[in-house]
DNA sequence: ACAGCTACCGTAAGCGTTTACGATGCTATA
DNA sequence: TATAGCATCGTAAACGCTTACGGTAGCTGT
């Protein structure tokens, strides 16, 4: 015999009441809850979880999927590490605990997903590296599987979600190069199908529109998230007939190649040629001139998804009445000296090499 | 009326023979088994995780844990995303899930790896960032749950574990400059009590003991995985009344910090100061002079620890008879150019700064 | 003395699978 | 034709827990 209904056995009372007693259920007494929790501490007791999900119909976690295509190859990265301590921090006051899929690289994101959403794993799921079209959302919405998106699709709606705010941190960074007397801005945005790559270059054409600024494709490039994308950026701009003065840097960490590129040629990033980055990261805190960017709390956007998946979870209804959650997560400017010197007289010809 | 039940009563036959079909068991008419596959298909049915499990007695997933505490908050890290990954590949193989159990920084270590492992969520689990004495070693033994350690704990035995090669490396980074001359060789350890860090210790003082050079405890620092670290490191150095030339850092990242503050002295690495690094990170491959450091390949890593933990359940017994695993992983020296000068006449005088 | 309460506890039916065991019908063999 | 063997399937117990329901005992107030 094992599990609850040994103990039971020990104390000679019945299973019920030995799950009551450490359950903290109203309905048993004093004295008996406390022998019963000495007896549980003693054997080593621990229930079994797949037992309690399948009684309960609830497992008491929620998924957190992260992409490793994306992530791991990849350069550095302590984002994902951030949000989660965020999202335990709150998980863990309402009893529920926070378990990460990392889908393998090879792997499609879909069926990855599918297999552990549909088999009742997880009370809820949270989703990350949103694409344009993300079938992921069709597939929880169909199996009325609660869940949250960091990022947004777009060709789904009624889902909750929280999302960077990238537009206005596009907004302020061409608002500080326009003023600075840049015209010819160079934009990089993530290679593949992600959402925030559309918003991060609609809205930077749209700034252009608003300045009367016109739009040359050539000034855009596709990059992954490593130092040498920036790196091999500027190797290519450096050839263009009319180089632009400035570079918009989706992924922050391209600005070490950036910078390396520049300084290759001779020309000194934040004086020949002005950067912005999107999103520190402390493995750019060093770069000097130090990289304008935007902050963003990782803690705190972490609380901000836990508290939204547990408010898809019908059983917290309670504590958070409103599921309706679309949340855009603002980034705070952090000024550096990238960006400090307009394009001026002293500023080396860079079309000339 | 569902799940199994449903399935069985819409097509006619029993929930015995619709689960067998399911998993492929023998003993099922082909013509049956495909009548239930597609049914199964049609009516988006997928089996609940916690009855099976409940039933068979395994979860079909092996639990990593990593610590938050450690590697949140601290700079820029991919190393445990591709790890993963290569967990992963060899995990699916066998049918097996790996899910990441993310310890919150403010959490104990032992106690929230007791909530999942004695709840039987895990089929095994996998230990990372070992300390010292690591209790969690002798939690799970006790509990008798399969598992294999990155990295070890002095103070237990008869567990797997994976160790990365910090010995041979420290070997090899003194030969290096004891071959170059150096004689005062600084050194920083990991704050906190891993065991990586006594063995990178030791072996330091061993290799002293072997080239006849006194140890020196103002030499030895200890550090957090952040770049700042390596930068307050060198400060410190540059007050000695007699400055090492030579530094080693465990954590690579680190290198950032002593170029930045060994230039603000004026003083160039590489030239001035010897700087060796273990462990190659993304993020420190723009640097420049290179650094000196050892590669390790993560994906491998990955696998051979997939392997081990599979190793350690005894239904696996067949595919992997040797459960005893005790491995030392090398790791490959990658030489830069940041420990290419020998400490020569042209050496600024760091001294007297 | 009796109804009505409360506090506490036992009983047993689930939860959705898996799987040992036995039953059935059919084929092949003697 | 009898029988063994095989392919196929149904039956039902088991996995370990939760929880609705009912029962008992003691206590209250009239």
């Amino acid at each position: 015999m094992r599990g609850i209904a040994r103990l039971a056995k020990e104390l000679g009372i019945s299973t019920g009441t030995v799950s009551r007693a450490l359950n903290g259920k109203p309905d048993v007494n004093a004295d008996t809850r406390q022998r019963v929790l000495d007896a549980a501490r003693r054997i080593g007791y621990a229930p079994n979880q797949a037992a309690r999900s399948l009684a309960q119909g609830q497992t008491s976690a929620v998924g957190f999927m992260v992409d490793l295509e994306r992530e791991s190859a990849t350069s550095s990265d302590n984002f994902f590490m951030g949000v989660f301590d965020g999202v335990q921090s709150v998980l863990t006051e309402f009893g529920m605990d926070l378990l990460v899929m990392p889908c393998p690289s090879g792997q499609d994101h879909y069926s990855y997903l599918e297999r552990f959403a549909t088999r009742g794993v997880f009370d809820a799921v949270i989703l990350a590296s949103m694409q344009y079209n993300d079938r992921r959302v069709g597939l929880l919405q169909a199996a009325n599987i609660p869940f949250v998106a960091l990022g947004r699709s777009s060709m789904h709606s009624d889902y909750a979600w929280i999302d960077l705010d990238f537009v206005t941190s596009m907004v302020t960074a061409m608002e500080r190069l326009v003023g600075l007397g840049h015209r010819r801005i160079a934009i990089t945005c993530p290679k593949g199908d992600f959402n925030f790559g559309h918003i991060f270059l609609d809205t930077y054409k749209q700034e252009l529109a608003r300045y009367n600024i016109s739009y040359d494709e050539n000034l855009v490039y596709y990059v992954s998230r490593t130092e040498v994308s920036g790196y091999d950026v500027v190797d290519d701009l450096l050839k263009n007939d009319d180089p632009p003065t400035a570079i918009l840097l989706i992924y922050e960490l391209a600005a070490i190649g950036v910078y390396r590129r520049l300084r290759e040629a001779g020309l000194e990033p934040g004086k020949d040629m002005a950067v912005i980055g999107f999103r520190d990261d402390p493995a750019i805190q060093f770069l000097e001139p130090s990289l304008t960017c935007f902050e963003l709390e990782l803690g705190g956007l972490g609380r901000k998804l836990g508290e939204a998946v547990l408010a898809q979870i019908p059983r917290f209804q309670n504590h958070f009445p409103d599921s309706h959650i679309e949340i855009i997560q603002p980034m705070e400017l952090r000024p550096g000296d990238s960006d400090a010197f307009p394009p001026g007289i002293d500023q080396k010809i860079i079309r000339s090499s």
